[in-house]
DNA sequence: ACAGCATATGTTATAGTATTACAAGAGCGA
DNA sequence: TCGCTCTTGTAATACTATAACATATGCTGT
């Protein structure tokens, strides 16, 4: 699934959305993307779909299923599941990665004879900001 | 949140829904369930959703985020995190409560000063019943 | 009992998210 | 060049969720 960034030749469109993103700084639905990105030839939600797919693909982008939005990947690759620290007050989103915690939720289920390959972690709270205020 | 269920008196059209659930023995996305449940008096998707959520107010349902559906809560009453184990193959999900799970994935973003109050935990993976076929 | 209010429920319309189906173009080997 | 495959474009539509407003229900104090 996920690949070395370095060997990823960017398309245009690939190029354009992730700086859409970043941008933005927080995560965005797809509409919204297509919204920032029809100055750049997007024209249909279709297009989005497919470019975040693809960028998933190499892991540049997660998808948030709580929120149907995309952030930017934290890192430049990771094998590990992904954990979201999602602020309930300003909606900024933190990925954190611990191969330990992965590893455990994994192992949950497999007691009873599941075998995972996927996980999706969300948490929501307060972020340290908004926690200051 | 979640009460202790001897103390709750269900709605007609609670019941006929967790009915509808149960008899699924699947989860199943708003739209279907409006489909079970015309017969017994629902006709628009918002008499769904407002039953849906005074169930899970009570701890009976449960969302499943990542697929847009709900199911019934595996044990009475719970106030810890509850773990699915969703099958790729056949779909079918199972609840697991696991207090130290829960509580470690909650500690992990504390560390940057996060304050976490609800989290999501869907495991997609295969279930004994489809390794074994 | 009844007016007045708050709460719950019904109904319609619409917003927001995602995919299907098919057309059109680009690249490549025979 | 032809035929094939793979990608991209475009339109239509399916699926999910909520807003806005109308109607009904039940409670409180008099």
């Amino acid at each position: 699934m996920a690949q070395n960034k370095a060997q990823i030749t960017l398309t245009e469109k690939q190029s354009q959305l992730l700086a859409a993103l970043r941008e933005a700084n927080q995560p965005l639905g797809a509409y919204a993307l297509l919204d920032r990105l029809r100055e750049h030839g997007f024209s249909a939600p279709l297009q989005v779909y497919r470019t975040l797919d693809q960028l998933a693909e190499h892991g540049l982008v997660h998808r948030l299923e709580s929120l149907n939005a995309w952030t930017l990947c934290c890192a430049d690759h990771h094998q590990d599941t992904p954990i979201f620290a999602i602020c309930n007050q300003c909606g900024t989103v933190a990925e954190h990665l611990d191969e330990g915690v992965a590893q455990t939720i994994a192992a949950l289920p497999l007691k009873n004879g599941f075998v995972p390959n996927h996980s999706i972690i969300e948490i929501y709270g307060q972020c340290q900001d908004c926690s200051a205020k």
